[in-house]
DNA sequence: ACTTATGAAAACCGATCAGTAAATGTACCT
DNA sequence: AGGTACATTTACTGATCGGTTTTCATAAGT
């Protein structure tokens, strides 16, 4: 199997998995609908949770670095591109099929901190709060740590809801309260 | 089977699902860990997914209960109790065996919102967000509704946080960035 | 003592689980 | 054409899934 056919599988694979849950789906699923056989699949992966290592790791990458870009397209100075982070949310969360987060789910079905899985979900948590803590220095920030925690609260906050409750209003409600964080955190003159 | 049986058989349940998740863990060892065959589980419970409802509803009824005694024993005035509901969720936070919310795994797990489950769980969120809209009224916040999905979405990201990450300093900034919203939604002098 | 309910336990159902071994193509080399 | 190496599919493993049927133990009624 080329490396450009095994993106392929983990690409497909993330879809089904993102879709319908990781204990929930089989591997007789993930071959059906890859078309990818299981022998083929278990020459690349030793087991079904290598494979989905494999989709955490695809997903991160894909979702941070469309976060990251969003972000840029979207806001011109650091303290802008903080709260228009919360418009990007927007468009995902009304996206077909948004399903909630990846690692929110994946933590959530492999509950021990320990589990390498669960490190990963936390991995890709810390990293999208240390960008956050980037522009929060850049913009200036009294504690930029602090802003960066916050707004990551604000985040998670609003996926969850988005996913439970139903996407609307719900990035708009964020927004707002982030845009309340960002004040008190920099001031109305933060050195962008 | 007694009434108290049941209740025991649900409570039981509910440790067993909260540590181990929904779909990981089989009637089998439901039966097991709860003590009760599984002929007499399926004699109450026509499937696993009524059992797991009713183990929802339970755990709405309980962590509802706590939340809202706690946050009446450690703050006075409505204001007060609005800010406190993150030092009782710093408590929840710190027990052994947290996993996180039972709701949002159970949401991650089924998906759909129409599903039966799912929708438990959008219930429970709903019914939160009404008791901080109740308190934020009395507490004379100028959007009592803005306010209340506000802390609900700084509530949400510090249980996933604290789940992910680790419990540590995870409530203290939510209860910070909290002290932020309600001086901005209600003013230095909110009517207690 | 013998029958008849009752309720729980044990054994079982087909389906599916993660994972593997054997069988079958298929492409390339000589 | 014949042989070799590799990829793919098919078929299978024992275990476990949610759920059901059968067996058994107990106890009350007569």
């Amino acid at each position: 199997m080329s490396a450009s056919k095994r993106d392929q599988l983990v690409q497909r694979a993330l879809t089904v998995f993102y879709r319908d849950g990781f204990h929930a789906t089989g591997m007789d699923k993930i071959a059906a609908e890859t078309g990818v056989s299981k022998t083929a699949i278990y020459k690349h992966f030793r087991t079904k949770d290598d494979l989905i290592h494999a989709v955490l790791r695809l997903r991160d990458e894909q979702f941070r670095n469309w976060l990251y870009r969003r972000m840029e397209e979207l806001g011109d100075t650091p303290k802008e591109r903080l709260l228009v982070a919360f418009d990007a949310l927007a468009e995902w969360f009304e996206e077909d099929g948004f399903q909630g987060c990846m690692f929110i789910k994946a933590a959530s079905e492999y509950q021990d901190r320990e589990h390498p899985l669960h490190a990963t979900a936390a991995e890709h948590k810390r990293l999208i709060t240390a960008h956050f803590e980037g522009l929060a220095i850049r913009a200036g920030a009294k504690s930029p740590g602090t802003l960066a925690r916050r707004l990551t609260l604000l985040k998670e906050g609003a996926i969850v809801a988005a996913h439970i409750l139903g996407p609307k209003g719900v990035a708009a409600d964020a927004k707002a309260a982030a845009a309340v964080l960002i004040e008190h955190g920099i001031g109305e003159e933060g050195q962008n």
